[in-house]
Formats: C-alpha cells, structure tokens, sequence
DNA sequence: AGATGTGAAATTCTTCACAGCG
DNA sequence: CGCTGTGAAGAATTTCACATCT
C-alpha cells in the first residue's frame, strides 16, 4: 500500500495532475492517468484506493482535490531541504535543472572538496568547501543529499552526510553505499542504465512488454 | 531468468568484478558480492545461475571466467552506439560523464535545436542540428537514444528517434513517452526521484529495509 | 565447516473481473 | 451503459532451506 513503486507512481500521478489542473482541466478518469504514465488502468484505480480517496464512476476523479490529497500523502513535513555534493559538470547540471522548477525540493545548498569552487554563487545556490557541510546543513536544517562525487570519493562523503544526520541520498556515482537502515539511499547508476537499455535493445522482440520507467 | 531486474544486477555485478579484477582478485563468494550491490547471497547465486555459469564451494566464482561469461551475455552484438538529442545542461553533463568512461557504450554524436550549438566538437563528440538527426544516425548506425531536451520536445524527438529506426532510449525529459512496443525505453525522472527519497526520508524508521538502488 | 545450486515457500506486485452506483 | 472500488486470481520476484560437494 505504500510501497516504493506504489509511491513512485503517485508522484507521476501528481505531476500529471498538476499538469492538467494548468491546462484548466477538472476532471479525470483512471484511463486517462493510466495512458499518460504508462500503466494500466486497474492499477491507478488500486493506487489511488490506497489514498483513501475516492472518485466518481460519472465523471472521475476531481483533479483539485486530488492533486490536494496527493500532497497531504506525499510531501512530508519536514523534509525538502537538500544539499548537493560535487559541483562538477554532474552536480552543476543538476543544479542548473533544479533551478526554477517548482519541485517540493530545494537545493539549499552545494559543497565540493576544490576550494575554488567554494565561497561563491552558481545558478543560484551558495557554494561551500566541504569543511562547512557539518555546520551548514545543522544550521539549514538539511535533510537530503545529492552525492555528484567520482567514485573514489562517494563512500567517505555520503559517511559524512550521515554524520550530518541526513535521512536521505540519492546517489548519482556508480558505487553502491553502505549507509545506516534509517537512510534512505536511492541509486541513480547511469552507465548501468544506459547498457541495461544497450541489452533490451538487442533483444527486443515485437510483442513484447510496453515501456518502463525508472521508480 | 531474463527479467529486467535481473539484467541490471547482472550489469552490476559485473562491475564490481571488473573493479575486483584491477585489484588482482581472483576468486569471490556470492557473499561478497552480495554484501558489496546490496542484495542477499541467495539472490547472487540465483542470478548467476541464470547465466549457466558455475562456481565452486571451496573457493566460489572465478572472477576472470565470469567477467567473460557475463560480457557473452550483457554485451549486444551491435548496439553499442549511442546519441545525444538536448546539448543543454543536462546534455553536456551527460557528455563529460561518459567521455573517458570505459563503458560499453558510446556516444557517437550529439545534436540540438539550437543552430548555434551545432557544427562543433563538445567533449570530443561531434555536434549536429536536429536535422541531421536521421543522416548521422543512419550513417553511423547509431540505435540509442538519449533524451536530454525539454519536456515540451520529449516526444517529438523521440518520434524522430523511432523513426530514424533507434530501438532504445534513455529519456530525461519527465514525461513518460509513448513509442512502439519494439523500441525499450527506460525514463530517468531525477525530479521523481528526488521527490520519493524525499518522502521515504521522512517516514524511515528505523529497523526498515534495506537501501534501495534503480534498476 | 562452509559454500554452491536449487526446489519450494513466501512475499510482493499486477491484472482480472465484476458488483454496484450514478 | 461506462466507470469506480475491490476481492480474488495470477505473475513475478525474493528468500528459505537443504542436499551436495570440497
């Protein structure tokens, strides 16, 4: 009922939603979700089920009030703080792509280990060498870390952001972590993902299952 | 057996043995290597077994043989040539990633809307206009894509990528794309991501499972 | 003793199919 | 009627547990 993939999949509901509740549209019917992210029908009746909210069989889910539970469900309270370590073309593109779009999380933050990238301002986002990540992320209140570190450096960093008590990574180096069971780390392994597409592409076979996504 | 799990902890796997190589390892347990991707030995051992591949009680798997026997597997006979369609941020990040990366795939070429863009070398990959899209693609058999445009022109260019005959796409873009059944795509919605990690952040408790890593 | 290979159980996730409502 | 909510079936995946080998 609120499993990982449950999770991700209300979250593509809601941006969909969102989407629509700007193109002026109010009303929306399982189906409609269901084509737009990629899944079937029965399983966005069951995911919204697990919300306890309930449509109506004549016109469908309202998407305002959704969009409304939604939120009440998925943005915790506390937690939209994120710092991101690593400025370098990795980190300073996420950086670059998290500005300026409305997410629930903000990057409050950036560190790297070069002292010249330090002390000053990119796109937006203070920088600071990695010395301050203690401090600044008490201080902000950080709850979330972005580890845009080469590989070598991605255990001890993610061990300090620990230490920093953040709950939750995403990992964009190609190592897996060991972290503490209260941390979340979610792994965004590139490389690995782009042969995983090199393999299917190969074997794909006509008739075979539909696209997937990423949760 | 084949299953798309399973292919991307084949692909991990993999290279965690390669890095073991380098060390001058020669034999693991499926121990090890479970502790080190973060799954049970149980799972390790089911997988390799898929492959037909064997080990043995005293001294577990060599290293060298299985690293030989996964490339058999995971590498595909002639897709290994990749293009980049968005030479924004996101784009240039992903250029400078895989430029001296020793992965198994290659980004041949590189192309953007935006003229002024084009008709140059970016990371030593050669940069075309959108409109050469279907040439270079033809002519340097290129059958994967890679999206890094805005979400507006997600599926106008993946259109243009399935008809210039790409059979897998790695998009970017938050927008699930729709392509025929023969064309694998994997989307990776950092937005997404960061917005589940976030709330599982909030709500770990502890004693929860283990960290999580995107296949 | 400790590791592999593997049936079988357990668990998780998805889809079917249909009652019931507007 | 077509759509929602949902029990039940069905698939897929993971984990257990143990015979077997060295």
């Amino acid at each position: 009922m609120t499993s990982e993939r449950t999770i991700a999949r209300l979250i593509v509901y809601r941006r969909l939603l969102n989407r629509m509740l700007g193109e002026g549209v109010r009303w929306a019917h399982s189906r409609e979700l269901a084509d737009l992210s990629g899944v079937q029908a029965a399983q966005v009746r069951r995911d919204l089920m697990g919300l306890g909210y309930t449509g109506t069989p004549a016109r469908g889910y309202d998407v305002c009030a959704l969009v409304r539970t939604l939120a009440e469900r998925l943005d915790p309270p506390g937690i939209r703080r994120a710092a991101l370590v690593g400025i370098g073309r990795m980190g300073a593109a996420i950086l670059a792509y998290f500005q300026g779009r409305g997410s629930g999380v903000e990057i409050r933050a950036a560190f790297d280990s070069d002292p010249r990238k330090a002390d000053r301002h990119l796109y937006g986002c203070a920088c600071h060498g990695i010395g301050d990540l203690p401090r600044v992320v008490a201080e902000e209140q950080i709850r979330l870390g972005i580890l845009a570190v080469p590989a070598g450096a991605a255990q001890p960093t993610a061990d300090l952001l620990v230490a920093s008590d953040i709950r939750g990574i995403v990992n964009f180096a190609p190592v897996p972590l060991r972290t503490p069971e209260h941390v979340f780390v979610e792994q965004v392994d590139i490389t690995a993902i782009l042969e995983k597409v090199a393999f299917f592409a190969a074997n794909a076979r006509v008739g075979g299952p539909l696209t997937r996504s990423t949760p």
